[in-house]
DNA sequence: CGGAGATTGTCAGCAAACCGTCAGACCGTC
DNA sequence: GACGGTCTGACGGTTTGCTGACAATCTCCG
């Protein structure tokens, strides 16, 4: 089991991480300010670490040397404010693997996590790397290369489309709501009340529908929110 | 099986190292002081070995002169910080067979890896060596001589711009990102200002593609990063 | 059956983000 | 000192995303 650290101390989006990282099938673990943070990532040895850079008392920059002059090699993935480019630099320079300025797409977030992982651990010969396509009607989604075909013809998507495309499709069958669609691809401190989750699902019928007016697999679920159906 | 050893105390570099040298099918082993690195490259006769001139306790220098006092002969590639010039000198004096300078580009180090060990073992009669040419559309890219053949003429690159395309080529079809790009040719300590990636991606695509301003090999996918299709 | 209210679809215009481009600075080499 | 290679920061064009008003549709109930 792949285990990670969460050193936040935002306790709302440490418990959407937790959350969205468990779904996924990861072992989390989260530590609410730098000090627990570095002995938690000494002691625990976690596979990753996704670690804020604004933290209370010891900040995410000492935490993060600390770990390095320790000895850690594991993969950590830094959260920065946004705009705050002289962070990344710096936090890059003192051994961060990524970074994910905030606010960020739980999916954003999930796929940099893989992707770290992936690189620390693949060598298994028979196995290739990455998810693999996905499929519905005569739709494939390939995540690598972030690629939609249709009926093997490329289908140009804007990033937010593919995004949400792939929200839709993490959870096909089921109604995902707005509200999960604003947090998953928006962000969390997302505060968009307007018609704009309905707008890009209206353009991605456009380019994946047969009849956009009657959809067949990105359905309205009236009153909850939208469902993808193969 | 060919067998490296990476003598490093900097557990970044370290790490980063043997990931790259396993994904390209090297078992690794790694010392991280020059008294252990000694003593498994005696014991251990690995095929090649990586060796930082700078090591706490018995340095570099001293590890290589007692290594071939002690008549191994396996290929040497040390690593020297920027501008020492004197020591190069006296590492290849000793007896090394390359020298890498730091920072350096992942790259380069595979490319250097690969160079000794082809002329350590030339190769057997049924098989060439090296890896083969690359094509795409009617490029064709032979690591060997870092040489570009487009339509059957060759195309000078830069260094650089010759390391950005075997990158991008190493993941054709997947969506590679900028700080990828940076980190696998620029180096390990990679910053992420400016324009540096996109100023050569355009270079690439002045030399290499039909009509650069719509460029059908080397895509841009927006928001993530570039990707090469055939 | 019909209508009101609730919910979703559509559209166009604006603002911001993003990338391509370029000129200039720097550096090492010849 | 000329030269090629590299890097940087500014600039501008284009794409993308967001919004809010309005239209269309659905649901429920009289």
């Amino acid at each position: 089991m792949t285990r990670i650290l969460v050193v936040e101390d935002n306790p709302d989006l440490a418990y959407g991480l937790r959350n969205n990282l468990e779904i996924e099938g990861y072992q989390v673990e989260v530590a609410d300010d730098g000090t627990k943070g570095l002995a938690r990532a000494r002691d625990g040895r976690p596979d990753l670490i996704i670690l804020d850079l604004m933290l209370p008392g010891m900040d995410g920059f000492r935490v993060l040397r600390a770990l390095r002059e320790a000895g850690r090699t594991m993969p950590v993935l830094i959260l920065t404010a946004r705009g705050e480019e002289a962070d990344k630099v710096r936090g890059l320079r003192l051994g961060a693997d990524d970074y994910v300025t905030k606010p960020f797409g739980v999916l954003e977030l999930l796929a940099r996590v893989e992707a770290l992982l992936r690189r620390a651990a693949p060598p298994l010969p028979g196995k290739n790397g990455g998810p693999p396509p996905e499929r519905f009607g005569d739709i494939e989604v390939i995540p690598a290369s972030r690629t939609v075909l249709r009926s093997g013809q490329p289908v140009p998507l804007t990033p937010k489309e593919f995004d949400l495309l792939v929200a839709l499709l993490r959870r096909r069958g089921a109604v995902v709501t707005r509200l999960d669609l604003l947090r998953e691809v928006w962000g969390y401190s997302a505060e968009v009340l307007s018609r704009t989750v309905d707008t890009h699902v209206a353009e991605l019928r456009r380019k994946l529908e047969t009849d956009p007016a009657a959809p067949r697999h990105i359905l309205t679920v009236r009153k909850s929110g939208y469902r993808l159906e193969r």
